[in-house]
DNA sequence: CCTTGCCTTCGAGCGTGCTCAAAGGCCTAG
DNA sequence: CTAGGCCTTTGAGCACGCTCGAAGGCAAGG
């Protein structure tokens, strides 16, 4: 059940401009994976960051990386697997702050797993709030955009987005 | 036609929750206004900002803004009615720059009205996809919230179901 | 009169999340 | 041997959007 409520979200989610819905699909659920060990460059392109990103994520503790003989980091599944967390919890706007606590408490053990689900719950919240407010943003964007040059200044006066 | 989208929009974005929707079609609709001049705290009350924030707008230029005898600013109708476009336009994810570059074309006039439109457009897209990554990105939190606590790390890695 | 409180301007400071520069190492191709 | 290219570390810098502090004005209440 799970797995075809989030298939559908995912479709839902892409329906619209015909996308690549089989890739999205794949990386959602992302689970023969079992990637090779990747290289900085790699990493970045396929978690779509920079590197300088990458070495950032890590200096602040989010993630452990080691290295080759060459001194120079290695991506193993481990650490990619982590990175597609974080950088989603990142683009869906969980404060670093949050992802470092979050990261503390895994490391912790597993003790710390009903922590770590009010952390998810409430990022879930605060996901579904920003869903809202956008979708009235984007109600009255298109309202505007219906009624363009009705209006004598640059309003239309939609509602308060309230929490 | 558009109104009525707008309103089945709204009463969506709002359903979940069972929150105000009374209020939000009043708001959505809000064609009488004619609000009275406010002080700067009012207005920000009425905006659910700073009043250091709308000094900062006031500032960048992006409204014009009267004073009393004392000096003090008074938000009539129009400066509320741009303020609240803008503040929405805000918290949709629209830089300041484009606001500015927005109001500049206000302020140019009529024949503007085609570019306007065209940056409305384009934020319309830029909301809608924020919508897409932040529905995907609720869909992999909900999957790993539901799955909570088969996951050895932070990540959304699950038991090898079919393939 | 004087305190209280909200307002003014102006410039500076801050929190967040990168992003980059400098100085240098390793490896491979020519 | 050397040049190119990608990597390393460290610390600094930047863009954005506020947010605040300092110094002071005005007006009402005690």
């Amino acid at each position: 059940m799970a797995m075809d409520e989030l298939m559908s979200r995912a479709l839902a989610a892409l329906g619209e401009d015909g996308a690549p819905s089989v890739e999205v699909i794949h990386a959602l659920a992302d689970l023969d994976a079992s990637t090779e060990p990747m290289t900085i460059a790699e990493a970045a392109a396929h978690l779509d960051v920079s590197p300088h990103t990458l070495r950032y994520y890590e200096r602040a503790g989010l993630v452990e990386v080691g290295r080759d003989s060459a001194g120079h980091r290695v991506y193993d599944d481990a650490a990619i697997r982590r990175l597609v967390f974080l950088t989603r919890m990142r683009l869906s706007g969980m404060p670093m702050r949050d992802l470092q606590h979050y990261v503390a408490l895994v490391d912790a053990g597993k003790q710390t797993e009903p922590e770590r689900l009010d952390i998810l719950l409430e990022h879930r919240d605060t996901i579904r709030r920003r869903i809202r407010e956008l979708t009235l943003s984007l109600a009255a964007t298109e309202y505007k955009i219906a009624t363009y040059g009705g209006a004598a200044g640059p309003d239309v006066h939609v509602a308060d987005t309230r929490r």
